[in-house]
DNA sequence: ACCTGAACACCGTTCAAGT
DNA sequence: ACCTGAACACCGTTCAAGT
């Protein structure tokens, strides 16, 4: 078990309670993450993640944190694929987001869960707050191209930004049959073009 | 403390377990929420609840479904004071589910959590398949005057369904400045006849 | 039928103490 | 700096027993 001697059982303890709260928030669900089990995952005793995060929200505050930049990546990863129509654009972002987020279903939930603790939700907001500029610039895009109404960017990108999530949102939660969210997102992309395009 | 008397201190204690699991929900969050700190708020045995319960999963889907219930009258009420116009009653709708969204922010958080547990989850599913369907009749209505693309109800009605949930779950998340959710969802009103408007 | 009381196996958190 | 071990106050769940 000498992952690097001279350092205890771990070379980064954090990062190891990461990716392993990651691992069981996939398999069993949040219910059934303990920070207890986790220590005991990672051979090490049940006081030393207080080393690392100061309670248990802390590592999900942390978890999601890396939801937000993971996901971030994505997104920055996708547009490099799109050509130059708004269209094109807005389907390879609509796709990426919604392939995100059935694949992290749990983690996509963390994610936009309620901070019943309003302190140290700054980092996430800030989190959030970027990967929605990437639709910002997006609208904006779409705005030069004359594909997207004029007008400011809380007026005119939010509307786009709740569709996407909503959808992204309804596929997690289990609310909407497999078929149809396989099927159904190209008819939602055609009716955000419609729906934002100028009149 | 008789409330009535001859049946111990409860006349219903499935109800009152209920009532005061949305309290503690409403004040102190989801990870405040335990079964025998309920009990003991009740003044019964800690053990009491899981005669109305099988564990506490099964309360908080209960809990869920009167949610979901709450809001199928809200919006049922809400339908009355709707004029004939499309426009009109798409609007009215909206707002009466986000404000029942951002009153009871909590609840609506409980209700699309994901069901990691898939059985049992039934009879939400058909509950929140039932307030769903008061947006198909909408939807319904505004073909029949014109207002509305002509199709398949998963094709027109889901885009407006997801952006509707996609506002409500973002204001509750606390994604949105709080002023963006009272001026926006009079722009995404907009954008949603425009989106789902014939070409 | 409905509830109690004790018991069991688990938590999160803290804190002196070790290396 | 990083971790251990014991301690404390809490859980959820079960089950014999009471009324």
């Amino acid at each position: 078990m000498h992952i690097r001697p001279g350092r205890y059982h771990h070379g980064d303890l954090r990062a190891a309670l990461l990716n392993r709260a990651e691992e069981t928030l996939r398999e069993k669900g949040p219910a059934a993450l303990s920070l207890r089990e986790l220590a005991r995952d990672l051979g090490v005793s049940h006081a030393a993640p207080s080393r690392h995060f100061k309670d248990k929200q802390a590592l999900l505050d942390a978890l999601a944190l890396t939801g937000f930049e993971r996901l971030d990546e994505t997104l920055k990863a996708s547009r490099e694929r799109a050509d130059e129509s708004f269209a094109e654009r807005l389907a390879v972002m609509a796709h990426a987001y919604v392939g995100f987020a059935t694949a992290n279903a749990e983690l996509l939930d963390l994610m936009y869960s309620i901070k019943h603790d309003p302190e140290a939700s700054e980092a996430l907001d800030a989190a959030a707050q970027r990967w929605s500029e990437q639709i910002v610039e997006l609208i904006g895009e779409g705005q030069r191209q004359g594909q997207v109404r004029e007008g400011p960017m809380e007026r005119v990108g939010l509307p786009v930004f709740v569709t996407l999530h909503g959808y992204a949102s309804m596929a997690v939660s289990g609310m909407l049959p497999l078929e149809t969210i396989e099927h159904g997102l190209d008819d939602v992309i055609a009716y955000i073009l419609q729906g934002c395009a100028p009149e």
